[in-house]
DNA sequence: GTGATTGCAAAGCGTTTGCACCGTA
DNA sequence: TACGGTGCAAACGCTTTGCAATCAC
C-alpha cells in the first residue's frame, strides 16, 4: 500500500502559511493530529486528539480547521455505511480507499482498470461521467488478529 | 441500463405485509413515491412527493417507513459528495451505481471486472475484504440537453 | 376490541454563527 | 498595532423520541 509513510504535518503548516492563515497553536495541533494519523477521524475524534497537543482547542475550531484543510485538499472526506463525516490525510493524484471496517483505518491504492467499464456504462446510458469513487471495505490484519483471541 | 421498469410498489407491500407490517395510507404513500422514482430522494423529497397521495403525511412517519423499508432491504441508501441522506429503490443482486450530479437520476448497472483488483488488494494489504462500493459520477443526456438551452 | 401506527410537540445531536477577547505577524 | 483566529454560548437544521389519538386487522 502506499500510504505507509505519514504525511509531514510541517508541510500542510507551510501550505497553510502560503495561503495567507496564521500558524497557532490550535491549527498546528489539529494539524499534527490528522497528519499522522492513519485512521479516519470524525470531528469529535480530532477534537479530542488534538487536545492533548493543546489543551484549550474547542470543538468549533476543529470544525472550521478541517473546512480549512479540506478546501486546500490536505484532507479529504471519507464515506462509507456508517457514517459520511470523517477525514483522512488526502494524498495526490487519484486513488482509491480501502477502509477498516474494524477500526476505520485507511489505506489508498492505486490501480485502474476501470476506464473500458466507464466508457461502457457511459455509451450504453448516455451519461458524461466525470468522476467515480471506488471503495473497498473490509477487516485489516491487526483487526482479524484480535477477533480471533 | 437495467433499472429501466419501475419497482412494483404492489411487491413492496406485499413485503411489508409478510413482515407484519399493516398496510396504511401513509406507507403506501411513501412506497409509491420511491417505488417509481429513479431519482433519489431525501426524506424531505419524499415527504413533499409522498403528500400528493396523502395529505395527511408526516414527516416522521416518512422517516421511520424510510428505516422500515432500509431494514428489509427495498430501498438502499446513496452516498454522494453533496449529501448521504438520499435514498433509492434497491435491486437485487450486486450492482454499482451511475449519478446524475444534475438532477439526481440513479442507474444501476452490472460488469465486474473488479475481482482480480480486490483480489491484489486484498493480498497486498492483508484485509479481508467483504464488500466494495463502484459508484460514477456524470450528468445525464437530459441534463446536458438542459444545459445547452 | 386491541395493538400497531400516526402526527404533533419536544428533545436530541451534530454543526454553524455571533460576538467579544486573544495572539500572530 | 491591526486584524485574523479563538472559545463560548446560542442558534440552527435534521432526526429521533414520548405520547395520546387513530386506524388496520
Amino acid at each position: 500500500m502506499d500510504n505507509s509513510s505519514p504525511v509531514p504535518a510541517e508541510h500542510w503548516l507551510h501550505i497553510l502559511h502560503d495561503n495567507g492563515y496564521r500558524l497557532t497553536a490550535t491549527r498546528r495541533a489539529v494539524v499534527e493530529t490528522l497528519a499522522s494519523s492513519q485512521h479516519m477521524l470524525n470531528p469529535t475524534q480530532v477534537y479530542e486528539e488534538a487536545r492533548e497537543h493543546c489543551a484549550s482547542l474547542g470543538l468549533v475550531t476543529v470544525y472550521r480547521t478541517l473546512a480549512q484543510l479540506e478546501e486546500l485538499k490536505l484532507v479529504q472526506r471519507v464515506h462509507h455505511p456508517d457514517g459520511c463525516h470523517a477525514y483522512i490525510a488526502a494524498v495526490s493524484g487519484h486513488h482509491h480507499l480501502l477502509i477498516c471496517q474494524g477500526c476505520g483505518r485507511v489505506e489508498y491504492f492505486a490501480g485502474d482498470m476501470l476506464e473500458a467499464l466507464i466508457e461502457r456504462v457511459g455509451s450504453e446510458s448516455g451519461y458524461f461521467i466525470y468522476d467515480h469513487w471506488l471503495q473497498l471495505f473490509g477487516i485489516c490484519a491487526a483487526c482479524r488478529e484480535d477477533q480471533r483471541r
